[in-house]
DNA sequence: GATGTAATGTTATATTAATAACAATGTTTA
DNA sequence: TAAACATTGTTATTAATATAACATTACATC
């Protein structure tokens, strides 16, 4: 009943894109159009559409505003979900920096070391905590998210302990590939990873 | 004539691992055992040995040396690939100083950015330079892969810039999708995407 | 009002990736 | 040596995703 993965990873984008839109003045967009500013296909556009069941004004286009509104209601929660970055070291910083400023539903409203030259200080405009005090966090925060950018040879025990606190979510920026029951949603980026495929990719020519 | 996406980013994680079990004196490896320390499947790490053509030692397991030297050949270049990181704000450092102290194939042999206050210093551990010195030295230090860590904004004319300066691979870490000549390889990474799908999984708690 | 057109929504097909099924091979043990 | 077993390599099936095909709609124009 939800929506494929890769639709909502494409619905996220063409929100982005639509503001742009909206900021310009535009009120309505056609589905060749939207597809152009992101690189894909038209038909891809209308089929996203089609299975987040948004429906055109016909023959002009989608109305922008309301095609915002609608990918908000799939995606955000109204009171917004809140995000803990675990590990403040270089990453977690630039991540932490990156986000505020940024008003969206999602907010980073803590992070967590265990560094005590970093425990109490902020750090990139937010509260840095000791781990030791996650559960009781999560709680009063309302924390459903947590970013992993810890060393990677602690990353497994962190995470079984961030998941056992009650995240809901997990981001791990880390190169220890995890394990987390089904109840916890996880989503692994890991860099080297990516930059070895283009390395292959480069190699192999495949242009 | 190449092999799946998937099967590269797999054979990147396999090694990795392998490194580690080498490391602790293992000779050998099951297909089930390298599964297990990466939550997937021994079905698949046998496909994807299968797909690359490595056979195993029957009955004893994959020969761990023997398989990271295979990756290898599959990977790396016998001189590497030399990286240069483009925009040296908050995310190009880390990722700058991340890669410094690991010894690996890929090498960021040099930093870029516009911001007189950073040209010509060296930011974590790299020299940043002109970007309009850019075409010169793609040639002068053999650079390969540019990874894009700019303001959105002006991310698709510096992407542009960059690939015709005879750029192979861009990892692209920016907001803003690109589109690229087909010989570049294009990797895009959204973190925004990422935890807004996240916040949609969550939300609709599939667990 | 018929005709052409530009766009949509939906169904059908193709591609890619993951999973399952299973025969083949060598190893151990009776 | 035969039977049981563990493990592999490969082929077959299923699932997920992208692409293509096409009928339908609304409107403009003649
Ligand atoms: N920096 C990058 O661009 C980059 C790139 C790829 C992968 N990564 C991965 O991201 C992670 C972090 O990278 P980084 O460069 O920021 O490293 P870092 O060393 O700068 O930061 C690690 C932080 O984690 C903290 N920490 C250590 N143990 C902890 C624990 N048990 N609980 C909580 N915090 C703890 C440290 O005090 C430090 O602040 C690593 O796993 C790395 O492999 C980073
Ligand atoms: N920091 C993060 O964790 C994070 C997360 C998600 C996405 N991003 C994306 O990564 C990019 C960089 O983020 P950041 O936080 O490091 O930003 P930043 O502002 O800290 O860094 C941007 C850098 O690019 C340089 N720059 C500006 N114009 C340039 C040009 N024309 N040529 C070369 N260099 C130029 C600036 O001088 C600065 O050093 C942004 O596009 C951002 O959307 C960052």
């Amino acid at each position: 009943m939800s929506l494929p993965e890769k639709t909502v990873e494409r619905l996220s984008e063409y929100r982005r894109t639509l503001l742009d839109c909206l900021n310009q003045g535009k009120s309505h967009i056609f589905s060749h159009e939207l597809a152009a500013l992101l690189h894909n296909t038209a038909v891809q556009v209308r089929r996203d559409m089609m299975l987040m069941g948004f429906t055109s004004m016909q023959r002009k286009g989608y109305a922008i505003k309301e095609l915002i509104e609608a990918i908000g209601e799939l995606i955000d929660t109204s009171e917004g979900l809140n995000v803990a970055v675990i590990g403040v070291g270089n990453l977690g910083r630039a991540i932490t920096g990156y986000f505020q400023g940024k008003r969206s539903k999602l907010n980073i409203v803590a992070t967590f070391d265990i560094d005590p030259e970093k425990i109490g200080r902020m750090i990139a405009g937010v509260k840095c905590y000791s781990l030791d005090d996650f559960p009781k966090l999560v709680g009063d925060l309302q924390i459903s998210i947590a970013i992993l950018t810890v060393p990677p040879e602690h990353a497994r025990n962190i995470a079984d302990f961030v998941a056992s606190s009650g995240i809901k979510g997990i981001q791990n920026f880390t190169t220890a590939p995890l394990n987390m029951p089904p109840h916890v949603y996880l989503e692994e980026y890991d860099m080297i990873t990516s930059l070895e495929k283009i390395a292959y990719f480069v190699k192999n020519h495949q242009g």
